[in-house]
DNA sequence: CGGAATCTTGAGCGGCTTCAAAACCTGTGG
DNA sequence: CCACAGGTTTTGAAGCCGCTCAAGATTCCG
């Protein structure tokens, strides 16, 4: 099996939430821990899910690519965030995204198989499990639901003050989130000439400051409401 | 607990699939079956999630509420689907849609109770809906895709032959779908007038029929490609 | 038959996207 | 230190897809 005997502190919550200490200690333990550098492909649209991964450091995005070639961005997984689910399945099934490291970082890994074992002792696994793939299902229908109801300027804002709750990282002079245009815009589900065009606007007026590949918020409560 | 003896031939397999027959036995020993009318409603978006429902019988619409108050139809539910899956986990959730049924029909419910009780003694259970919890989010994923990529057009076209697979029924004349336009715009992500423009079209090409409430589709390889 | 729900039709228009090209940053290597 | 090349971001102008809105036509049901 794996080579892992401790685990963070919570950082694994999400997958472990309920599970005594000594159960957690047994399932951590079949793990395997793995640095990725940044830029790395952890798993692909479509492929068979044959990994579980629980990110620990860095940060993971989780794509898609549309046949026109251009990447739809679903998600910036952060520090805590569990991937790769549909691993836990007896039934085979794929990712339904791909998974590529924006940073150089460290992720849990568990094959199927070793996932499967301990999900037949633990069976709080599949549960907890099935906590995430609810919270993305949400967050996907929330998401399609701003698509057909709001504006482009509207979903720029709630990309952004989601970022920065969840990826923003505090300074002195505002929250800074380390994004591109191109991510931004299509997390927001807007072309990026109209998210660089709003962001241009939102700097003059003082609320964020940006620059290439990131964006300061100063003064969130300045932005647009309606 | 409830009052079921017998379960329908495979109507549950989603539910119940892996499950040994004495077990299924017992788990939906632990439903009550209810006859629902067409139109009432089984939970709205936000309500905690408390029941679980297996669908028998008719049709049942799973939808959202902007609150600029126009619909989003987000699926159409048949026979064997479940739903309420948030019911299942100890950790509280909240239906993330409204579930509303479209004919007279007939479901298998648990109480969370229940359903919590069954799932510690039967953990396949929070598999199976692990499953299809991943599902829905591919669903999600699939049908945002689509919105951003390909046109209109191509949406309505995904979005009858979608509808035709799953909800259609065979007739002498082609595979008849009940839906009413604005039901099917919504599906499609598309403004009820566009819907109607686009199967009016279609159906001067004879590639569908259609009437109120209703599309029969004659000669789906007829439907425009790009 | 009346009335409500559903569907159609046309015209107008507007929010975004598209496209091309230029400007801009940033790390690299001479 | 400077120049260069790559990726990134900006800007402007043009256009279009599909939405909006209002009004009318149709169908169904009680």
């Amino acid at each position: 099996m794996g080579t892992n005997r401790s685990y963070p502190s919570d950082l694994t919550e999400r997958l472990l939430a309920g599970v005594p200490p000594d159960a957690r200690d047994a399932i951590v333990a079949g793990s395997r821990t793995r640095t990725v550098r940044s830029g790395e492909v952890l798993f692909r649209t479509g492929e068979p899910a044959e990994l579980l991964f629980v990110l620990r450091k860095g940060r993971v995005q989780f794509s898609r690519e549309s046949r026109s070639g251009h990447e739809i961005v679903m998600g910036i997984l952060g520090p805590g965030d569990v991937f790769g689910i549909g691993s836990i399945l007896t039934q085979r099934v794929h990712y339904l995204g791909t998974a590529q490291a924006l940073d150089h970082g460290e992720v849990l890994v568990w094959t199927r198989e070793t996932i499967l074992a301990l999900n037949d002792r633990y069976p709080q696994l599949s549960e907890n499990a099935l906590f995430v793939a609810l919270r993305y299902a949400a967050e996907f229908a929330d998401r399609h639901e701003r698509l057909v109801t709001v504006t482009a300027e509207q979903r720029l804002v709630g990309a952004l003050t989601r970022l920065g709750v969840r990826n923003g990282v505090r300074t002195p002079t505002g929250i800074e989130i380390r994004i591109k245009n191109e991510q931004l815009a299509s997390l927001a589900d807007v072309s990026p000439f109209t998210a660089s065009r709003l962001l241009q606007q939102w700097e003059r007026d003082g609320v964020l400051h940006k620059g290439r590949g990131f964006v300061r918020i100063i003064c969130p409560e300045k932005f647009p409401l309606d």
